[in-house]
DNA sequence: GTAGGGTATAAAACCGGTTTCAGTCATGTC
DNA sequence: GACATGACTGAAACCGGTTTTATACCCTAC
């Protein structure tokens, strides 16, 4: 046996019964069985065990079996460790998203582990909180621990002044749900424009005339949405009333905006009809609504965007523009592989197109 | 210059103007400096650099400059592959998790990760779907690729069996809001019959006296919680009425399993609150309620456990027992870096307490 | 004057793999 | 029978670091 061999004072080998992974053990130290133990066992060189894990060369059939059993036997695998350093390649891929506790981040990280997981990747995530400056020191770290590409999801700046942190420019990168100028990259977007013309269109075939929009103080995203909504009501040709244009700061609402909101009910023409420019604001107001006993969907038709899962769980639930994030991260991980694979660096800029989930929220009324 | 020397047919230096990162181009290959480039730009051997870079031995002043310079020279960082495979340290941490898409788990996600990058580790998540045979395979794959120790967040079954994977008991593991018998393992769990005692208590001091429990098909914690509710009835003196005990499958619930919740309404004293294994079950008890036009807290009050986000969103909020999930995980990987640093594994089960957070869910009744 | 000791450094070995290179042997060809 | 060819294999170099060992130098003590 070659433990025997191995085994010199303060040497104790160490068998596990149905497992059989083997150590020795030094001291307080555990030492893995490496290569060069198969290459002992199996009485062959390590190029010889190499060749055969990894199918990269001839080897006779006995000497192929010798070494396949040695390996079974003590169930080997080789150091990814090691072989990431002689082949430069990890099998690591480093995700870089907003904020985890977003459910919605939360479901794309979800894709994405599983994807890559089936293609034989790890993932590192690592959450930005949307500051740019821990993005940069995110992606540099990233990069000197030698993933082989990163993904990238969501956020609200554009993506260029990342790219400045160091040795970044050498890694494959793909963005998803997120913009980039500059620098040649390919990304994954949605269509926010035609899906702010889905629900703008929506409420208008439902009957709906004067339609107001609520928005933060403008993403990239929600810009966007805005311009659906303003090329949807030219496409009618039905005016925009700047008053509908409702546009509040991020985060949690002040009483100030909340009022903002409710002085719509006092215009000359009241809307009929409401469009949030994110499932998070569309709850945001149905609570203001509830709470000062307005109706959904009597009194105003509401609207999301995103279809978080939030949006079908809660009452009445939401009609919303379905945002399809899975189908999303998943071709932004393929186009990731892809890239490794081919070793080519393209500009590819691939653009979805979400659809309509018709809920509670919204209702027909008399034309 | 170095790259004088470097560059032969076929190199090409390139400089960044800002991060003065420094690469070697050979046709498609991008080289990044290493220790050996730095070694010759400062006239030393790389056994020097790196004494400079470890402060791991006696260096002279001059030499030290020398060598700092060069390495900011050219923005050089040790390549964390190379160093790991020397050092058999990765600064990585594996993260198991059950379900990222549970905003409970995003959340402690997000803590984990934030704490363990302050003290340099990188996180690796993946996510084992509740199902102990991808958790295994995750735990030998985090093994494998030599994660310098693992943090296992929640799951239900008892955590003994998952341990037979290859290798994963030669690795530094801690269990958060888990339960392991078995193995001398250090774990950091919720004291859920503690929390059931609270949840019950509270109703009992608001005058109820008749309290139903929905749970699932028992896990481990919410067997501990039930055990709470039977202790603090015992407490009490006021005895536990098996009929009002309702245990239901997990997930979705069918037509059959709402009914058995709206039987106990027609019980001969029907309860006056009720006290669900967790917030997500509570939530399903509250639209059930809503669209059987019982009111909450006037018809029944209820009350959860877990203090997920979207209890205080939903309406009426939620009372519920709160588990300080971002302390817990914080704790789990305090722990897991002593053990770490310390090399000691010792059997180490800490329980941290719960507390409760009123809100609009329960009401004092007429005693 | 030399042994001892500390400081500063280079050379070499090592971590655990992959890959290149060279060499052996059996076979086929003219 | 000489030579080319191809299958098989081991030695050595390499990936980019850390660590041990060896050496050179200088200073002090006896």
């Amino acid at each position: 046996m070659f433990l025997k061999s191995l085994c010199g004072t303060g040497f104790t080998a160490h068998t596990r019964q149905n497992g059989l992974a083997l150590y020795v053990r030094l001291g307080r130290l555990l030492l893995a069985v490496t290569i060069n133990e198969i290459a002992k066992m199996a009485h062959v060189s390590k190029s010889t065990v190499s060749r055969v894990i990894n199918k990269s060369g001839p080897v006779s059939k006995q000497t192929k079996e010798a070494v396949l059993s040695a390996i079974a036997s003590v169930n080997f695998q080789p150091s990814p460790i090691a072989r990431g350093l002689a082949l430069k390649k990890t099998n690591t891929i480093g995700l870089v998203i907003q904020d985890i506790r977003n459910p919605y981040y939360a479901l794309a990280c979800w894709h994405v582990e599983r994807f890559l997981r089936r293609f034989g990747y790890i993932t590192i995530m690592c959450n930005a909180d949307n500051d740019s400056e821990i993005e940069q020191s995110i992606l540099t770290a990233m990069t000197n621990h030698s993933v082989d590409g990163v993904l990238v999801i969501g956020g609200e700046q554009d993506y260029s002044h990342v790219l400045e942190g160091d040795g970044v420019e050498s890694i494959p990168l793909v963005l998803v749900d997120r913009e980039a100028s500059g620098r040649m990259l390919t990304s994954v977007t949605l269509d926010n424009e035609y899906g702010g013309q889905l629900a703008v269109g929506y409420l208008f075939s439902l009957g709906h005339e004067r339609i107001a929009y609520v928005t933060s103080d403008f993403t990239v995203a929600e810009k966007q949405r805005l311009q659906g909504y303003m090329t949807e009501h030219r496409n009618r040709g039905i005016a925009v009333d700047s008053e509908l244009i409702i546009s509040l700061e991020e985060g949690q609402w002040h009483e100030g905006d909340l009022n903002r909101i409710l002085r719509i009910f006092s215009l000359n023409h009241r809307p009929t009809a409401l469009f949030a420019s994110n499932d998070f604001k569309a709850l945001q107001v149905l609570r203001l609504f509830r709470r000062n006993n307005i109706s959904i969907p009597d009194d105003i038709s509401v609207i999301g965007f995103d279809d978080t899962e939030i949006a079908s769980v809660v009452h009445p639930a939401l009609t919303t523009i379905h945002q399809p994030i899975g189908r999303m991260v998943e071709l932004g991980a393929k186009l990731l592989l892809d890239q490794l694979d081919g070793g080519v660096v393209t500009e590819e800029k691939r653009v979805l197109s979400p659809w309509l989930v018709e809920r509670e929220s919204t209702r027909r009324i008399a034309g």
